[in-house]
DNA sequence: TTTCTATATATGACTAGTATTATATAATAC
DNA sequence: GTATTATATAATACTAGTCATATATAGAAA
């Protein structure tokens, strides 16, 4: 389970709370693999279980105690193990392209609109990736460490390359139809 | 959910069982949208169910009987309005992203094992992908609609692009670390 | 004064998808 | 003669992830 590693991952940097790693796991890694809080929470019992990580209550007089977890020589074995392993093959569902596959029962007309819609959504998750950078800086300023950065960022760039491709695409078939390049039944 | 759209999708074009639509399935929309048998067979009930498909038993005598559904005129209206419906938006997990994001840990030798690794996965499946012309052909002559059969295709396209652009991403990242154009620690 | 936001954790109910196994028949390959 | 492949359907058990809700406190904004 790949959460599950990503909780490690980010417990090897920092001990932190299941409040922490949710805002941690926004800032980073959301564009390639957004988390539930109640899943986080639900992870972090599991691994604690697993001898994975170890849990200590941080006690708090005007905010509700914490509850941090630090990662145990097991765990870091197992992370290690993990990153060391063949990369994972890539997701592929789009349900988006299940309704490109049976557009052909649509006017042009509404095919071009909903490929404009979506460009335009696409040109809007663009935007949010630039601004990862920032909503990540004050983890680059507390691991320190520009090796970890540039890896960091190379996620983010493959995104940004990813959501260019779809765009390009969509543009690309826009013209196709505008020009009638394509068989009308 | 998407699976009840894309086998209404079908069975707009054409009466089908549940070992049938497995077959379309995997010749056609696996790339993006990969199903399991036993799913198809469960989401066929629900349909049913739902008055969106009707089955009919068609005995035969040296197999086991075929349920062959066809879609109501129900089914057509939630397909045709799913259809002109917003494009959900794309899913994102990715787990290999997770271990690049932290392969700082990881020496560069190793890194670059890795993704020479992922490289040559990703290549099998740009290779994969260029035989979906042949396997989608039945269906391509079944259905007898060009307009159709465009739309199919470019799903296929935008697979091949998006497999290409991670090809691309990784080869750029491995000659930055070949070239030590990356921090060391 | 009420509402919103932030801090902090947790459970229950649900959905989608995966894996395994079962049943039954016939042809083909080894 | 045995194993595999193809045709055909289906149940069981499981995992990961989502959604909604609960509890508790305090400061800031409206």
């Amino acid at each position: 389970m790949s959460l599950e590693y990503a909780i490690l991952g980010f417990l090897h940097y920092h001990p932190y709370s299941g409040y922490d790693l949710k805002k941690a796991f926004d800032a980073s890694i959301r564009h390639f693999w957004p988390a539930d809080q109640s899943q986080i929470y639900r992870t972090l019992g599991r691994l604690t279980e697993q001898g994975l990580a170890e849990m200590e209550v941080v006690e708090q007089t005007e905010r509700p105690d914490r509850k941090v977890y630090h990662i145990t020589r097991a765990g870091l074995e197992v992370l290690s193990h993990w990153l060391r392993s063949t990369m994972p093959p890539q997701e592929t569902r789009s349900a988006a392209l299940i309704q490109v596959f049976f557009a052909g029962q649509l006017s042009d007309e509404e095919i071009l609109a909903k490929f404009e819609e979506a460009t335009q959504s696409m040109r809007a998750v663009l935007e949010v990736y630039q601004q990862v950078p920032q909503e990540i800086e004050e983890y680059v300023t507390a691991v320190g460490s520009p090796r970890e950065e540039f890896f960091w960022m190379l996620t983010l760039e493959l995104g940004i390359h990813s959501v260019q491709t779809q765009i390009d695409w969509m543009e690309s078939v826009m013209q196709r139809i505008r020009n009638k390049e394509h068989p009308s039944k």
